[in-house]
DNA sequence: TCCTAAATCGCAATCATTTGCCCAACCACA
DNA sequence: TGTGGTTGGGCAAATGATTGCGATTTAGGA
């Protein structure tokens, strides 16, 4: 590899004026400048962001953390993230830890050993060890996506429980009494919390929640499908559902036509996450949108302004849910 | 942060012993040792993989371009890489270049200044500059995935020309006689073989091939949705259409049930890929599989053992496509 | 008592940059 | 002929590791 001092013998300069030039941070002469610009051409020198990361403390890249970029919500969020680094310059190192407690622990380590700039964590397990260490890492800026709130570090998502309610509502509004809900695991904070929104929109209309009507799975298709069957074994069944994620509704889509019924005749459904999918789905999902490529960006803006001009990091933001109706919900 | 001189004077020993402790590279007394590692673990020290990789020449990390990861079977050849570095404790930098000419350009420099130990290449363009880049970076280790052959770089793929074939067949066999395709754009590669295939069964069963039965478009939902559109306004349609990858049968699974037709009893349809999400579809997608993940998790390997293990790098990998049978395809 | 070899470790160069400080040359002015 | 300011650019330290040579200590043998 070529490197700097090759560019200054070649040109006939210092070290230091190549560097200069490269960087532009100080005046240096038309004609020297010419001669090292011509230089580097000709080598074809590419400076070493190590040797450069080394000296000022900074490798403008930022690491980030999945549980896993498989799941297309994820992926969406992900691509945000992605290009809001490209935008200001600065490159990702992605992580899927699988939600496995070693790979967490493995992931954090190798990444500041990279000595990456900021951190991004969009993980659904709430590992207790993980997030002690992550709360130590005190001088590292961090955001946390569609993740509990409380640690010292900046929070963004969605306000799940208005999603819920949203959704749920807007099943009330069409007419629909018997609803069932079909959640994530435990765990997870923004699955409790749409369950919560759901809770809340039923008990504020008086309508009974019934136990056997709401499962919890993976927020996944087969998950989703896994938990609409169970629901489905009730006696009598919901006349609509919510979903608490998308692939969860396209699993239950699933379990509910190969029982022979309709959507939304027979069960209407309501998804939430509003995935590119979701439009081409039959019946078209009605479903909870969430920005997930502007949540993305929007987490490594916050983080990058903070590193770049020492804006300082907001504490928690809340993106507004908001309802997207097509075909899956009608009033019946 | 903390260096390998602060925790060499909290054990008393020099930098060199602390060095050869951490990487055990040579002998140090069982009791310096001790000290050592006291010291290392009450500072909390991280060795800087950037001063490392100054010096070793290896930064332990590889690049990965893709077109975007957003797209699902995208998104699970990207897990398969990472999953295939992190085992070998290599770190992943992700690129999303949305197969724009700049940005190709762009990342790939940035690559290079990270002095990236390898790099995979995932984009559907067949932008010229940007593979003769791709070429002049001669000692750079690299492959190919799901883009063309011919480059002097290893390229892994599966043998789109069979699985085509093996798609084609299939419906074929079904008894169908009718049979259109919703292809990829022109450019890429993969979709075009495809194609071939289904060209090439055709002709061997002495079918018709008939032009207004295939549309091109982009290799999405949209994409296939509005080929299928158009597909769908020749005054004879077909009986069963073979779809170039999942995402666009599940767009035409769209336009094909909005006008009221049935699949498969109307139309049959058969796709590409084999996403986790083909089989929760109703009716579910009869597809042709892909290994997706073994196939980023086979790029990461071939590159790690080649770097860690001088092993030499294969010129290219065909994996075996697999016809898997679900719902959508019938005997009419 | 010496000598030699084994056992342990340290010195200092090196990797590719950045940057504070200083220096040389030149010009203008008194 | 000094003096002083301006321009343009180089020296060398520092960043945080690795590693080829040696250096020092200790034990065992003659």
């Amino acid at each position: 590899m070529i490197s700097i001092k090759d560019v200054a013998k070649a040109a006939g300069v210092s070290v230091t004026t190549v560097s200069h030039v490269i960087n532009s941070t100080r005046f240096v002469a038309p004609q020297t400048r010419k001669k090292v610009e011509q230089a580097v051409q000709d080598l074809g020198y590419q400076p070493s962001s190590l040797a450069r990361a080394l000296k000022v403390k900074s490798t403008r890249t930022i690491g980030m953390l999945v549980s896993s970029s498989t799941n297309p919500f994820f992926a969406e969020v992900v691509r945000g993230v992605e290009e809001g680094c490209f935008q200001k310059g600065y490159s990702l190192i992605l992580c899927n830890s699988g939600d496995e407690h070693e790979r967490h622990l493995a992931y954090l380590k190798t990444l500041m050993q990279k000595r990456i700039d900021a951190l991004v964590v969009m993980t659904t397990s709430s590992d207790k060890i993980f997030y002690d260490k992550l709360r130590s890492l005190d001088t590292l800026p961090k955001v946390l996506l569609d993740a509990e709130l409380g640690l010292d570090a900046c929070a963004i998502g969605d306000d799940s429980i208005l999603g819920g309610q949203l959704a749920t509502n807007h099943l009330i509004e069409a007419g629909f009494k018997e609803i069932g809900c079909l959640t994530g695991p435990d765990g997870h904070p923004r699955s409790r919390d749409r369950y919560r929104g759901f809770e809340q929109a039923m008990e504020q209309s008086g309508l009974e929640l019934r136990a056997d009507w709401v499962a919890s799975d993976e927020l996944s298709a087969p998950g989703g499908y896994r938990a609409m069957l169970k629901v489905l074994e009730a006696d009598d069944r919901p006349k609509a559902v919510f979903a608490c994620n998308d692939m969860m509704a396209i699993g239950a889509y699933r379990a509910i036509q190969e029982r022979g019924l309709s959507i939304p005749d027979d069960i209407a459904i309501i998804g939430y996450d509003d995935l590119e999918l979701a439009a081409y789905l039959t019946p078209a999902l009605t479903t909870i949108h969430q920005p997930s490529f502007e949540l993305g960006l929007k987490a490594a803006e916050i983080l990058i302004d903070h590193l770049d001009e020492k804006a300082d990091m907001p504490d928690v933001i809340q993106l507004e849910p908001g309802l997207v109706e097509r075909e899956s919900v009608r009033r019946p």
